[in-house]
DNA sequence: TTGAAGTCAATATT
DNA sequence: AATATTGACTTCAA
């Protein structure tokens, strides 16, 4: 799906060179030249089985994308190259399906196509019936409670908010993710930037294409404050960076973005051409990392497909996006992360790495 | 050819 | 154990 996104993202800017250089990037074509591409193929060779039973018929898949075209779906497929060659029929899909309207919830589980039916699918198969709001919750926390069980940190979360389950706890759960909406309340206040992707203007999208959660746990921002509060604490904290970035702020970016955003724009964006607020996106993926512990080596590998010293570096020093180049698609990846719910997120945490 | 952007893998720190 | 830093290396665009 990202691919979809960058293809289209770059066809106004660059030609097709970006695309596939994206493509490449990510994988082991880089340094393939060098003795380390034998050590880099290993973990390779992993991701792509998973991948392969992820997609099930990944193989078919390629060659045949015109048939499955609508289906494969923006779900959490993780870095691979399999899409490479889906590119074709990019303009089409836009990675709204992963959004789907309400009523399609169940469509999205569909994407899950994965063969084995190994694990415990089982959540996610009850979750999906469900129209937005409250059973958005219930899935999460269903989520949220299977991943505990993977890894033991993720439970001690949950206990920390002291509800493990319960109805109520459903609410909590979905509660503490406002935390994100609240970080949004910081950096509009730092920018003023208008624009840009992050939680702001993209939410209330979010909200009506279905996505009960976020605009769910933004109703309840009572509590914001206090978390933000500990956002903006690590802001504070972190000032002894040595680096000079011109831009401390991070994201000053372009007015004259947005119009290329509404050229583009239909209003369903999922917002794949937008701008991404690369300083806020570091600090919600820190913050999610840390809540959850989550190490950054699992994340960067499993979601971003980055070696752990790059996605501290990202994190540490956020370029601004309009110097970034193929570097965006791994703030892309980290921003959809970050607009998943969570039994998603987790899911794609676990998927990646088994 | 040169330089910037991005990464990785190894190594240093915490 | 997790995170930070760094040197090497590729790719892309002057």
């Amino acid at each position: 799906m990202e691919l979809t996104m960058e293809n289209i993202g770059n066809l106004h800017g660059v030609s097709h060179s970006h695309q596939t250089g994206d493509l490449m990037n990510s994988p082991h074509a880089r340094q393939s030249a060098t003795h380390r591409n034998l050590v880099s193929s290993h973990g390779r060779s992993a991701m792509v089985s998973s991948m392969a039973s992820i997609l099930d018929g990944a193989g078919e898949y390629r060659t045949d994308h015109s048939l499955s075209g609508p289906l494969h779906p923006a779900m959490t497929m993780s870095c691979d190259s399999s899409m490479s060659l889906s590119s074709t029929y990019t303009t089409l899909t836009p990675l709204q399906h992963h959004l789907p309207p309400i009523s399609n919830v169940s469509e999205k589980f569909h994407h899950h196509p994965h063969p084995h039916a190994h694990h415990h699918p089982a959540h996610q198969r009850l979750a999906a019936g469900n129209v937005s709001g409250s059973f958005t919750l219930m899935r999460d926390d269903r989520g949220l409670a299977s991943m505990s069980n993977l890894y033991g940190h993720y439970s001690k979360d949950l206990s920390g908010m002291g509800q493990p389950l319960s109805p109520l706890s459903n609410g909590l759960g979905s509660l503490h993710n406002s935390q994100q909406t609240l970080s949004a309340y910081g950096p509009s206040a730092h920018l003023g930037n208008d624009k840009m992707i992050s939680t702001g203007g993209f939410e209330s999208h979010a909200a009506m294409l279905g996505r009960g959660e976020e605009h769910l746990a933004r109703g309840l921002g009572g509590h914001g404050a206090g978390i933000m509060s500990s956002l903006n604490g690590i802001n504070h904290h972190h000032h002894h960076h040595s680096h000079t970035h011109s831009q401390a702020n991070g994201s000053v970016l372009s007015e004259r973005d947005r119009q290329a955003a509404g050229a583009g724009g239909q209003g369903g964006g999922s917002g794949q051409v937008e701008e991404i607020n690369t300083k806020e996106v570091a600090q919600r993926i820190t913050a999610e990392l840390k809540r959850y512990s989550i190490p950054q080596a699992i994340f960067a590998q499993r979601i971003l497909c980055r070696s752990q010293g790059t996605l501290s570096d990202l994190l540490r020093n956020p370029k601004p996006w309009s110097k970034l180049k193929s570097g965006r698609e791994t703030f892309r990846r980290m921003w959809k992360w970050l607009q998943e719910p969570e039994f998603q997120r987790m899911s794609a945490l676990r998927l990646a790495g088994e």
